[in-house]
DNA sequence: TAGTGGTCTAGACCACCGG
DNA sequence: CGGTGGTCTAGACCACTAC
């Protein structure tokens, strides 16, 4: 791990345990360049960091002052996640499992093969999972995902985390991804597995997720109760 | 401008030109360094800005290469703006006006305070206005902001762009914003100015935009036509 | 192994904020 | 005015990829 993450890693924590409490000033930079032993540059990117993740505001001439965000609502999921719901639902304490409804693999429709930069020859998984949190049906997700890069796809994997599944079985490694969020009306599916009224509304959060080689491996659709998921995120000037 | 900012501005216009097409290496650093005459530091700063857009992709030992995301829907907004709708819309070649449905001062409701961190002495506007894209009843727009920071708002600043005001006139810049999605029900104001049955769905942007010392300017939910709008984002793993 | 990008340093200069 | 953070440099070392 990079030296600024560690001193990020560090500074975010002494945050949230009060040690730099909220509205007052962190350490200036120079004082953070001793204790850590760093070069200046080496802490700014450390604050950068900070700044982008919302905890601190750096101003030139007046330091760098420590945010409060407590009011906001931490019932809706950040929407810079890639690495599945399952890692995210554990950290505020819930619980996920899912049912397959669908598991096949096809050849690619034209929008998928777009997405996924695939030939009419390339096969693809076609998933479709209910994601149940806290047992309540919240999630319908659609997948998919080319099948030569995810070799050996089993129910199993399925049923738990697809993501702990390429990261620690396979040894891949995401460069990011694109989203695009919208509402439309419950189609069959959702009034079937979702428990909607064909009036009620859904979130659907479309994903394209992107290896480190610059490869996209997913291309799917979440189709959220409304009720249940909402998405919040950072939008920061650039530093 | 930072040079890193110049440097990545030039080489975003090539890439948008064709000089450095989708698929293939940009030059490596070491030469950009000598084109630029800056070091490579600098030239790194402008790679990291062309990375979180999007537009390349760098990986150690294999170089940086130009991605192509031209697939992309583009008739969504991107969800990392926050100048207003004004600017966004003249880029992409849409017209934009306003009417004003409601324009009061008031002292702030709970939720408002606590968004906004004021006491409920201190008066807020309370705005609503409906955004006409290209001729269609688009978005619903719910504002509220501290009558303190921005005097002088009149009907005639309404009905252009709110921001455009705050920047030019009362040169106020900002740091950020927080933002969450969700999706919604239509309700009655929806119904009326949005033209919506009462079963379409509404999906609903809640943010809070933060001046560039830290305090909140604006707390606002804008509610699109489920058909109308949605928000695209990128999320790239840290650099 | 050659070439790439990622990190880090020590020092410098500057723009900006505050008293 | 003193102190702050933002930028920039020249050079160094290292991790990684591709051949």
């Amino acid at each position: 791990m990079p030296k600024y993450e560690e001193i990020a890693n560090i500074i975010r924590q002494r945050i949230k345990q009060g040690r730099y409490p909220a509205n007052t000033l962190l350490p200036n930079q120079t004082d953070l360049v001793q204790e850590f032993n760093a070069s200046r540059m080496t802490i700014k990117k450390a604050m950068t960091i900070l700044t982008m993740e919302g905890l601190v505001l750096s101003r030139r001439g007046a330091g760098t002052k420590v945010l409060d965000h407590s009011f906001w609502d931490k019932s809706t999921a950040p929407a810079d996640q890639y690495h599945g719901m399952s890692h995210d639902l554990a950290d505020i304490g819930k619980t996920l499992s899912s049912k397959i409804i669908m598991f096949e693999v096809i050849f690619p429709t034209p929008e998928v093969k777009a997405r996924l930069m695939l030939t009419e020859q390339q096969p693809v998984y076609q998933i479709i999972r209910l994601r149940i949190i806290d047992g309540i049906n919240s999630v319908l997700e659609h997948t998919y995902m080319p099948v030569s890069l995810v070799p050996g796809l089993t129910d199993e994997v399925l049923k738990n985390s697809i993501y702990t599944y390429l990261k620690e079985s396979l040894h891949l490694t995401f460069a990011g991804a694109f989203r695009n969020i919208q509402a439309d009306k419950a189609d069959e599916y959702d009034q079937a597995y979702l428990d909607c009224a064909p009036t009620d509304p859904v979130l659907e959060v479309e994903q394209v997720v992107y290896l480190d080689n610059g490869q996209p491996i997913e291309y799917s659709k979440s189709r959220n109760r409304y009720d249940r998921r909402g998405y919040t995120f950072l939008d920061v000037k650039n530093t």
